[in-house]
DNA sequence: AATATTTGGTATTTATAAGTATCAACTTTA
DNA sequence: TAAAGTTGATACTTATAAATACCAAATATT
């Protein structure tokens, strides 16, 4: 077996150019959805981005929530920063006070600084709360899933 | 102690025309926010509409969500989609499975027929679900509240 | 070294959601 | 029973979010 470079979706192949093709749209338009917190690209060490399969799905999901479902990009926002993200990485008592994601409901947790908590030293495009709840059904999905986490212990 | 009607912040008192001059609004647009779910007005037997003080506060509320912080009609259902009535009613399992709102994601609960389960009987109108989940902060506060639940029988 | 692309801005356009106007039929109330 | 208000529906207007176009400077590619 030779050895090959590992490709799955989360590898960073497409400059922003190639992206906005897949996509249809137009550069600046990423870079919209970008400032709004809805994607976080790979930043080469040289500052330009890239984008992998995922985030082109991502982008994908984006597109149908404004153009499809009529959500605005604040309302995209305010949805995603349901996602009960303390949960998903199960920080402590301590870490929730002092964390602004926890503590407002305006942005998604990746959009704020994680100072003095367990997400300090943790990359949120790797995170599993950035992967994997973008849209309104998989966050849904999750919140039922802590009511019957909690009803199992009855 | 005299006899006296009670009069409280859920109490029919408003038509529609008197709704929309407190709000600055047109007759019209207070009919929009109910074809989208966003209010569930008093109907007198006569089928014209009366609102409370609770309604005024709820369009309000609308009205800055919509406003101010930009968010579409669809993406206030989507928030109200969220709301985690089957846990504030507690529901049970058989009635999760026939219900349309535990199931889907587009809707708030009280848009959705609760035919065969426990809300069936219930007027949504004065159901905590609707009365008291109709805001970000309140949706997310409910949420951590089911985590603490959880975390507190540990 | 020359060409192509990306960056982060601002200014402008466009698409459309939100809201208004108007209507005839119906209901309430005075 | 006349006047005022409500209903639901359609047609129209407006406000603005979303998207595009354009820019000069920086970066990457050949």
């Amino acid at each position: 077996m030779r050895s090959e470079i590992i490709q799955n979706q989360d590898t960073p192949l497409y400059s922003i150019s190639t992206a906005a093709k897949m996509l249809g749209i137009s550069v600046h338009t990423v870079r919209m959805y970008e400032r709004a917190g809805l994607i976080l690209p790979f930043q080469k060490e040289s500052s330009h981005r890239l984008y992998s399969q995922s985030d082109i799905e991502r982008l994908k999901c984006i597109r149908r929530a404004i153009n499809e479902d009529k959500i605005s990009i604040a309302g995209i926002q305010r949805i995603q920063a349901l996602i009960p993200c303390w949960e998903i990485v199960n920080c402590s008592q301590q870490d929730r006070e002092h964390c602004d994601a926890f503590n407002n409901h305006a942005y998604a947790c990746w959009m704020y600084n994680h100072k003095k908590n367990i997400c300090e030293n943790l990359d949120c495009k790797s995170c599993q709360v950035y992967k994997e709840f973008y849209d309104c059904a998989k966050i849904k999905n999750r919140i039922i899933g802590i009511t019957e986490k909690y009803e199992s212990t009855l």
